[in-house]
DNA sequence: CTGTTAGCGCTTTCAC
DNA sequence: GTGAAAGCGCTAACAG
């Protein structure tokens, strides 16, 4: 069996305060004491038990997160960023995923309140009142990352309002004059459309109102179903489409390929997310940045900040920048 | 604050005892009493601290995984599948990651031992007698999973070794008569080999000895270099690319269709594991199904097995598959 | 059916 | 410098 703290009082003769004092480098002890106390304690292996701390210490050093779905190829990188920040400050992770079910999320987040976790970090697919009533009863510490979900738990992400607006006059200053966005449109199933993805189109929209060019929405489902013509919208080569994110894009990349449009000969193409597995993709497709580290990074400092009893801010909105490919026309 | 069952047993006017009775659904309880209990805890929004709990009970019910590195595509969906298949049992899943650096992988393990997780998974970049000895002073179940560490450790994962032999059989079965094999070869700075790839170099010489072809082992770090010319190796079209995972065959046809070489009109290109990225990628590469997701499943139902007291298998190869793309040639 | 007690491993407080 | 005792939240064992 694993040593306990206790044992090691009984062997080496001393009390459990002292032995306290030895293992834990209190002041107020012998060094001689200390010296043969840690010695017995390395002998026997001692490890900490960080369960019995966590009890009396009322903190657990550790975060969970909850992700809505592991499909997303964007929270490995998130969950990475996390997780070595946390470890900076000697804090653990608990990773939970929920299936994309927003009960599911729910349940995660019950699990990990149990656990009595620190903080939770919340990449949520969940949204409207009664999520939030159910959030604001949890005592812990709470970040929300990417999708927002109210304005009274912090968040910490980018405007993508702003980044799909950067995104338009990206396109219309390369000369593209019809730009086709293509997002889901509407929920269907039990699957919600993200709230990021919900101001990705409200960012088209204002871009729609503030910039002169004819566009057009599509909804993913017909630009992938069997019969979609993509060739109606390739008429004077200075068409682009517009994806919600980069997966969407590299779908429709796909598809264009399989129809033998050229990207960006006949068509250009922009997606939204830089995920890692656009170095694998030719041409290198355009698209705009998101800081999905920083975000996981920023959330970790946060909650320290959050812990050390400072205040903090409550929604924070990191820079994301506009990357052009290799799937847009030069300027012309 | 959150409430607790003593003060539960204190309001309600019940020993704590029977509160325990009823939040746990324990008989030798009056119904009458149970109600009565179980709405004054929903009332204040009783949640259970399994911290306390685990202290008690010796579990808690929760796993730790050690990765080595992040920047491995293919643990995100390993850790899916874990925590998927872990929450059906009611347990949590502990996330660490090692940076690629043995010391820190150590520390990792140290820490969930700290924290008395039930059991670890490790898909471990380390190897050798120290990190034997130190696994093997570890009281908790662990189970290493895609990489071989030792025989004295349980491990899940494939045959690399048949694995690449019936993939270079795939490649003389299709008519291909000089197979080129791509692999990182040495360990430089602190990286180490994997176990996985040093399987597969070696069922790939395994191969070289048993069926007939023409072939070479080529370093990866030659292969990307920046004056390597492939021209040499497209003679009679009958040369195939085989790396060692579909992150180095990915990186090589990039650097193929750079240099305006066809795959599979100039030369056949397979991967190793099936990342999911393939989707994404044409020509499609034809590769090896590397089952990772039960991979993970596997290793939580056979922590599961090991903690009802079951005898486990000690080493446990899930079947592998090849998958012919379209980055070869048909036969002929 | 219900209450009491002891204890999981640790820290903290106060006394010596 | 060191020891003794109490308690974190929970469960288990035994009495009544």
């Amino acid at each position: 069996m694993i040593v306990t703290s206790k044992e090691i009082a009984k062997i080496t003769g001393f009390s459990r305060g002292t032995v306290d004092r030895a293992l834990n480098n209190r002041l107020g002890i012998n060094p001689k004491t200390k010296q043969q106390i840690l010695k017995v304690a390395e002998d026997l292996g001692y490890k900490p038990n960080l369960i019995g701390q966590s009890l009396v210490k009322g903190k657990t050093m550790s975060l969970g997160v909850v992700v809505f779905d592991l499909e997303n190829r964007f929270f490995s990188q998130l969950l990475t960023a996390i997780e070595y920040r946390a470890r900076d400050y000697g804090y653990f992770t608990y990773f939970t995923a929920a299936n994309n079910n927003p009960q599911e999320e729910i349940s995660c987040i019950d699990h990990l309140v149990n656990r009595r976790v620190d903080g939770i970090i919340v990449y949520s697919a969940n949204r409207g009142k009664e999520f939030n009533d159910y959030l604001s009863k949890i005592r812990i510490p709470i970040i929300t990352v990417c999708n927002f979900v109210s304005d009274e738990l912090p968040f910490i992400g980018i405007d993508d309002v702003q980044a799909i607006k950067d995104a338009v006059e990206n396109l219309v200053s390369r000369g593209y004059d019809y730009i086709l966005y293509v997002s889901p449109l509407k929920k269907k199933h039990e699957t919600v459309i993200l709230s990021a993805l919900e101001q990705r189109l409200l960012g088209f929209k204002e871009a729609v109102a503030k910039m002169k060019f004819r566009w057009e929405i599509i909804d993913v489902d017909r630009a992938f179903s069997g019969d979609a013509s993509f060739h109606e919208y390739l008429g004077n080569g200075k068409t682009a489409f517009l994806c919600a994110n980069d997966v969407i894009a590299l779908h429709l990349l796909n598809r264009l390929k399989k129809k033998g449009i050229q990207v960006p000969e006949d068509v250009g193409l922009m997606g939204f997310d830089n995920i890692d597995v656009l170095g694998f993709v030719t041409p290198k497709l355009a698209t705009v940045n998101y800081p999905v580290a920083e975000v996981g990074r920023k959330a970790v400092e946060t909650f320290m900040d959050k812990l050390a009893g400072k205040q903090i801010e409550n929604q924070v909105y990191l820079p994301h920048d506009i990357l052009n490919g290799s799937s847009l026309r030069l300027r012309g």
